[in-house]
DNA sequence: TCTGGGGTCCTAGGACCC
DNA sequence: TCTGGGGTCCTAGGACCC
């Protein structure tokens, strides 16, 4: 697989075709506006690029922050290129529906619609507090109705967890194909866990049934483990101590957690050894 | 859209400890 | 013996994103 790559550019990849660039260090104007204008030259360069070696058309949303570059990006797809100026910025995002907004999914949208705010020039004007509403994400919601956004573009390549699971084409509560399915889920995991140079303290186990009822279940280990069947045997206690297969599944899911660096090993006291 | 897969983050409750 | 408050950790579920 070829790595994106502009010169000059810190590179943070959201999934496998969206991804931040950060171009502060190569486009500096005399005011925020033109330095962000700087940037219209090099975007359009990247879609011609990614046209001619992918013939893949690319959306582009040139910004002064994730969020905004975010929303300029959605704003013309699929072969758009929008710069969003920031003196600008409150004005364009005014009759945009709050729903545009990056974590306003479809419960948040309703209890906006609720509270009489369906487009972000409403949220602009709204000027109770946002926390009765949706929590902590409230603050957060007013910052980006005036697209603020204080997220620095991030090139970590951190993952918190690491998952598997598969969907049976029919539910079924058969041992065999049930172990079978898990031992496989365990092979995977141990395989990412082993090139990532990972061991996981947590482990956990999600069924779906019939009726999309989705249950999950975790356990906390001392040791870290990265081992297939390590992995496999405590997924099977977890899935028999909580009897999970009580009816036939229609998922069946296993993943784990709590990562630690799998060079280091634990250190055991010499006090803690000589107990023994 | 009767619903796939792999993630992150938040919330709330319970256990446990001081 | 019962009770209070606060902090931390673990757990489970849900909202959301791509």
């Amino acid at each position: 697989m070829r790595v994106l790559t502009c010169s000059g550019a810190l590179i943070e990849q959201v999934s496998i075709d969206e991804a931040y660039l950060d171009l502060s260090g190569r486009c500096q104007g005399d005011d925020a506006d033109a330095s962000l204008k700087q940037a219209v030259p090099i975007a359009s360069q990247l879609k011609s690029q990614i046209f001619s070696e992918r013939n893949l058309t690319a959306s582009i949303g040139i910004a002064a922050n994730k969020f905004l570059a975010k929303l300029g990006s959605d704003f013309k797809k699929p072969d758009g290129l929008t710069l969003v100026c920031e003196s600008e910025k409150v004005q364009f995002l005014r009759p945009l529906p709050a729903r545009a907004i990056h974590g306003v999914g479809k419960v948040t949208e309703q209890i906006l619609t609720r509270a009489g705010i369906e487009t972000i020039g409403q949220l602009q004007d709204y000027s109770d507090d946002l926390r009765p509403l949706v929590g902590s994400f409230g603050p957060i919601l007013r910052q980006f109705a005036f697209g603020e956004d204080e997220r620095p573009v991030d090139t970590s390549d951190l993952v918190k967890s690491i998952s598997s699971e598969s969907t049976f084409q029919r539910d079924t509560d058969e041992r065999k194909q049930l172990r079978l399915c898990l031992w496989e889920q365990a092979r995977e995991l141990a395989d990412k866990l082993s090139q990532k140079r990972l061991k996981a303290q947590t482990i956990h186990v999600k069924v779906r049934y019939s009726d999309f009822t989705t249950l999950t279940r975790q356990l906390t280990v001392e040791e870290p483990l990265a081992e297939r069947n390590e992995i496999y045997r405590l997924a099977c206690h977890l899935l028999r101590r909580e009897r999970l297969v009580s009816r036939p599944l229609r998922l069946l899911g296993l993943g784990v957690s709590g990562f630690t660096d799998g060079a280091c090993q634990q250190m055991i006291l010499p006090l803690e050894q000589s107990r023994w």
